[in-house]
DNA sequence: CCAAGCAATGAACGGTAATTCAGTATATGG
DNA sequence: CCATATACTGAATTACCGTTCATTGCTTGG
């Protein structure tokens, strides 16, 4: 009972250091348990059944994210500044930490899409909060009139696409370019009037 | 031998109805079979292996899809009007063929993301033909300095998340504003100046 | 020091799905 | 009408995986 915590993390983490290396997401409870150095019956003990893990281990690398977006957001008040803040905050964790990025980006909507929709209900959440920010920026007009849900999810839709090019064919040689013109894209893309910026 | 290439071609044809049906994009070569009224084993006299059927299927949907936007784009000469027509006709087509857009951009991700890299490749070509519209436009002095690698994939990112957003979520209700929002959004998003549209 | 209780084990079970192949049907050409 | 080749069949084989559970090892309170 001591240790039940501890092993429960564990096998957490060997979760996600397995999903990081495997090819395509693929995973199995033996595998994990390998990596955890316990037997695949000792897994059963701490989680009801695969799925329960795999939850769990979405449902904390989306809080860890969420988190560091939110605390870097609360360091500014324009709109735009917070948007533009996350989208940095964002590309600099999914770059710092690549497992990260393979596994929410790429391998549990593979994982999770069968069965639950917890993925998809990440990437709306997102999308939601994006959504959020441009209605207030549209309120004030500071935006063109447009459908703030498409252009939220779009805006989501670079950046997922883009980090996961990174990911997959090596990041840009012209680094500082490549991330201006991603942001540029996004502010130009919901309207921001460039006398603005 | 006679029928050979026409059995093989409706195998594959099988594998789009069933892909199209299933949820998920689970597929077995069972139920291929059945559904093209053969025998499992005689699957495997006209394909070495069920990933080979299934390249051989997104190859097939890919080249459908290249070739109309193709088409549409050869009706106009504007860089801005190519690039424009391939938004509209690849949402139009999508949409118009559902079954298309979530073997596309859904489930091949998840089938064939183990072994082989062929969908990667495929949204790399897509990636890689915006980009040269938008080389043309730059080297025209037409949208600002950007590295056009990272906005070709930024653009081709909006529309597989917007994309996949209506399949999953439903349509939207304001659908021209919808449309002309994620047109807007990218042609903004790599500079085209307002004045010129 | 022992026994009861708890944690851990990993072989075994049940299910699913890809692939094979020995056998059957069908067609052909002499 | 037979012999041969070719196409087809689908049950059996193989492989893998999630989950269970009888057994084993370990700890601890008396």
């Amino acid at each position: 009972m001591k240790s039940s915590k501890k092993l429960r993390a564990k096998i957490i983490q060997a979760a996600k250091e397995v999903l990081a290396a495997s090819e395509g997401g693929k995973i199995s409870v033996k595998a994990i348990a390998k990596k955890a150095g316990i037997a695949t019956g000792t897994f059963y003990l701490y989680f009801t059944n695969k799925e329960a893990l795999l939850d769990t281990v979405v449902q904390e690398l989306y809080a860890e994210l969420l988190d560091i977006i939110k605390k870097e957001r609360a360091a500014y008040t324009s709109v735009f500044d917070k948007l533009q803040a996350s989208m940095e905050v964002c590309i600099r964790i999914f770059l710092k930490e690549k497992h990260l990025a393979k596994i929410l980006l790429q391998y549990f909507p593979q994982i999770t899409s069968a069965v639950n929709t917890k993925f998809t209900d990440i990437e709306n959440d997102l999308i939601k909060f994006t959504k959020q920010d441009l209605d207030e920026l549209l309120a004030l007009k500071l935006i063109p009139e447009q459908d703030t849900l498409v252009s939220a999810t779009a805006f989501v839709g670079t950046f997922r696409e883009v980090i996961l090019s990174w990911l997959n064919n090596g990041e840009p040689e012209d680094w500082d370019k490549a991330l201006q013109t991603l942001i540029a894209y996004n502010m130009r893309g919901i309207g921001k009037r460039s006398e603005d910026w």
